[in-house]
DNA sequence: TTGACAATTGAACAATTATTGAACTATAAT
DNA sequence: ATTATAGTTCAATAATTGTTCAATTGTCAA
């Protein structure tokens, strides 16, 4: 994960287009309405977030109910190593929290927003 | 993009953890709960999609006024065929579509799941 | 037809990323 | 203390991806 770089080649601000525009009048209306370049990093770096089959396969299940990393690699049947890896990914993005107890951390959900986010995109992938 | 295939490495279903459950029950009661795999694949997918700034700033754009390649190209500071290439991966996830007009290819958003998403994520980003 | 412009496409390259496996830390139980 | 278990972290690897550049297609005008 990137949160704050950019793409394989992206440099945002100092690209260069190729041609004219056929209708300038338009552009140069929209312009001052397109969000500022750190509002669409962090955009596109949520999405990002949420752009993986393990990642939401965490979200969904901590949506079921809070988990320790062992139960969520089985449920998933992965290496505790790479359930680790994504939660710390989705920790960071502050999707989920986690909490000590004992020899276990417990992971849940950290955002409302998630569950909501989540139906709509469903929504749209069926049609 | 890959639309329906794994990330570097991944292979849902046949995975294997490295140890056992702490809480069997509660994993087996979640199990069935959980989504099929294609959905997980297409959700995913979808997220992917929007998981990239050139992608989110050309929706954005759509959301203000239908556009052609080449505007849209001045607009973001980009190469014609950057913009293209992008469009393509929106249009191939039903997120905008395309209407030949003379020399041009108008694009305008095709979802309206789409605006709201954005705005339950922008409401994730701004805490 | 010829030339110019708009857009798409394919190959290539650089950068990013998810998983693996091993090493390491921390906690609990004996 | 020692052992075992839970989780994290590091380095390496394989795969994916966004942009660039060049070539191509399609459309309009002269």
């Amino acid at each position: 994960m990137c949160y704050f770089g950019q793409k394989a080649g992206v440099n945002m601000e100092n690209k260069k287009s190729d041609c004219e525009a056929i209708n300038l009048d338009l552009v140069e209306r929209i312009r001052p309405n397109m969000p500022e370049m750190n509002t669409l990093y962090e955009l596109s770096d949520f999405f990002k977030v949420m752009g993986d089959g393990t990642r939401i396969q965490l979200l969904w299940a901590l949506e079921e109910s809070e988990m320790c990393v062992g139960d969520l690699a089985v449920l998933l049947n992965m290496t505790k190593s790479a359930v680790s890896h994504q939660l710390k990914v989705l920790r960071t993005a502050k999707l989920v929290k986690a909490q000590k107890k004992g020899k276990n951390v417990i992971y849940a959900l950290d955002d409302y927003h998630v569950k909501n986010i989540l139906e709509k995109a469903l929504e749209h992938v069926r049609e």
